[in-house]
DNA sequence: AATTAGCACTCTTAATGCATGAGTGCTAAA
DNA sequence: TTTAGCACTCATGCATTAAGAGTGCTAATT
């Protein structure tokens, strides 16, 4: 992006932003008269030649338009974009789908994925909260029938999980719960991290239960701790990229939709995210992000309709609370022709799980990302809300 | 079906299992020679026109082949199709799927999905038991921090569900067991139905607690007993239909996949399904069904690559185990082009949940309707044995 | 009376040619 | 450095054509 003096800026945010609105290829003649440049559409093509020798744009044939590349889409989000608050009405919209109240951060976090979707007109994922790094709160053992129970495993951050697990039948109501007490006077306060095997039936020990008759409520136990962290993926709106000309061939559709669906694969795409990672290349100069904020000199021969260069959203652009994946750089087949726009929520005092946006990579970027920043923020409170009085049972 | 001779028998046969094979239109003359009839092109053809007069076959266009209606498919379905038995192989793949034990109810009925559409490469659909009228068998509430607790209902199948609620901060471990057990002592062994706020509110009366502090545990308690028979919807592979042509209009894909994914839409269609309702037409009358088992006389003219009629699984067809919804039959928009096949699974003695298939109306019936048979089979068992020792709950 | 051969006709599909127009790159003038 | 101008390219749309698969109908055959 350094290379690019603020005319070439100019006309590859005119590039993108008219691919994004039309989805066809954009020649020089219709920039020119579209976007009121006041120099001829020779210029612009000789721009335009060297944006696509400089690897920003590219031909999908000669004598065609031009089509953003994925470094033009990237340097389009990096220091092209503007990023506009939620209006008003959209944002009364979002808290809207939040009123009534939700008990279950599940329920949330659902609720979260299907707002997404439904406003932004893409698909949207949302990852439950990772929760390797906290602590066992306690863990009762309930009784269904005789050879079966229910392991309750609470966590500090108060959530609760529970598994139906097989025991030996002559166990009772009453030797189920001393088991559980013991390995919650032991291990709660530990991560789930922490807890192993060994540390389980060691906990156990005190109880007089003879070991054959232990042994398998241990396992369970032990495992219904292990799998309290499992990841959960919500996804919604999966039929919305049909309506986009890039899934018109049903056979990238197909493709699309089988990796969106195949377990595991976004979810371990997504958990393996971090935040705030520079896409290395040429754009992380942030000098040059800065640029934007100077005053348009004479060279800046574009007439935005709207100019909101420039101002508060130079903050976000700091400190960019969202991570933007484009096109070959989401390393999943099936999703080479999309953007995927991830962000994080909070519970508690760290970082927790993700909630993302996937969409064509010709995506409405500005839109998406107010979006995904106020559900974020939206969802972030109802959790704490959620969650109040928490303190009291944590660490134990 | 009453008013079709041996040889238009023959010919429809021919013309479905042709268009399911090909997706194209099939005509006269390539009958003739693909399945070996013994007539002239010309005599189909007549024969043909006829049946498209009776509205079992119709034509995209004049001069095109005929494909089959929806009556043409209904026909096909109750009297013309030789549904197999499962092959050992395929018997066996189906097995392998179910091989590691598995703990919980819904696993099963996951995996029961997960087979269906993996093996058939269509969509599948798998809908919780329908509980309504199993009894309630107990009841916990248990204190996870003050002010939210963990209710867990168990039913008398065995089934348990749980829910997050919040409490008045006052109360404790102690007086919600209290509150727990007076219900169940009181309401254990009541349907679902059955089971009123008002009935709750009685049982919790012998409780000393003022009545300011009970009301909210109630009510929650109420709820969590009430929503023990949400119904839950498993779908897999939806994205398998968009490989037949019938799909490869990305707008019909669309609806298709909205409809699939709009909550609560298909599971409310599946819940009001009965089996063996007569899909009343004039399809009906069952002797000229059993006519399949006469020895084909010498008006049978079709000689079928390997015949399999009129054998054992006539009494399938007597006593269908399944239900088969065709086209326009299905009344969901989006499903238009779609036949669906659901049967019953049991938990107990009595019918619980249903699970389907959904293909397009072009779809391998007779495979389908062997694995799904088959699955229906391998699930009721794995459901007998996940729960054996129920009985001795049960009741209570 | 049922079957079939034959024929005229219909309609889709694929191939071809052609005109149009949006786009390009390049050159030479401003 | 910018721009006007021009030749060139290529996708798109449209009309035409030929082939092929299918039909319905009639008259001959069994």
């Amino acid at each position: 992006m350094v290379q690019l003096d603020e005319r070439k800026k100019s006309i590859l945010k005119a590039v993108v932003d008219d691919y994004i609105a039309t989805a066809e290829p954009v020649g020089s003649k219709s920039l020119v008269t579209r976007y009121h440049f006041n120099v001829s559409s020779a210029t612009v093509r000789n721009e335009m030649a060297e944006l696509e020798e400089m690897g920003y744009l590219e031909q999908p044939h000669t004598s065609a338009g031009r089509i953003p590349s994925d470094k033009g889409y990237r340097a389009y989000v990096d220091s092209l974009l503007s990023v506009e608050d939620l209006s008003e009405e959209a944002a009364d919209r979002i808290r809207h789908y939040f009123q009534e109240s939700i008990d279950e951060l599940t329920g949330l976090i659902r609720k979260a994925s299907t707002v997404l979707s439904e406003q932004t007109g893409y698909t949207s994922v949302a990852l439950s909260p990772h929760l390797k790094r906290s602590h066992l709160s306690q863990i009762k053992i309930l009784m269904i029938e005789p050879g079966r129970a229910l392991v309750v495993v609470v966590l500090s951050a108060g959530v609760v999980k529970d598994r139906l697990v097989r025991i030996p039948e002559i166990l009772d109501a009453e030797q189920l719960m001393r088991i559980a007490n013991a390995i919650e006077d032991q291990l709660s306060g530990m991560t789930l991290d922490d807890i192993t095997l060994v540390t389980v039936a060691t906990a156990a020990k005190q109880t007089t239960l003879p070991e054959s008759l232990l042994n398998q409520v241990l396992y369970e136990a032990y495992v219904s701790i292990k799998q309290a962290d499992n990841l959960e993926v919500y996804m919604e709106g999966s039929h919305n990229l049909l309506s986009y000309p890039e899934f018109y061939d049903v056979k990238k559709a197909r493709e699309y939709l089988k990796t969106l669906t195949a377990t595991g694969m976004i979810a371990g795409y997504m958990s393996e995210l971090r935040d705030n990672a520079d896409p290395g290349d040429e754009m992380q100069n942030d000098e040059s992000v800065r640029d934007q904020s100077e005053p348009p000199d004479k060279h800046l021969i574009l007439q935005l309709p709207e100019k909101r260069y420039g101002n508060s959203q130079e903050d976000d652009r700091r400190n960019p609370a969202y991570t933007v994946r484009i096109g070959q750089e989401i390393m999943l087949e099936g999703l080479r022709d999309c953007s995927f726009i991830t962000t994080t929520y909070k519970m508690g005092d760290f970082v927790a799980g993700r909630i993302g946006v996937i969409g064509p990579k010709r995506m409405a970027y500005g839109k998406v990302i107010s979006h995904i920043s106020f559900v974020k923020k939206t969802l972030n409170d109802q959790i704490t809300h959620l969650s109040k009085g928490k303190s009291r049972t944590e660490g134990k």
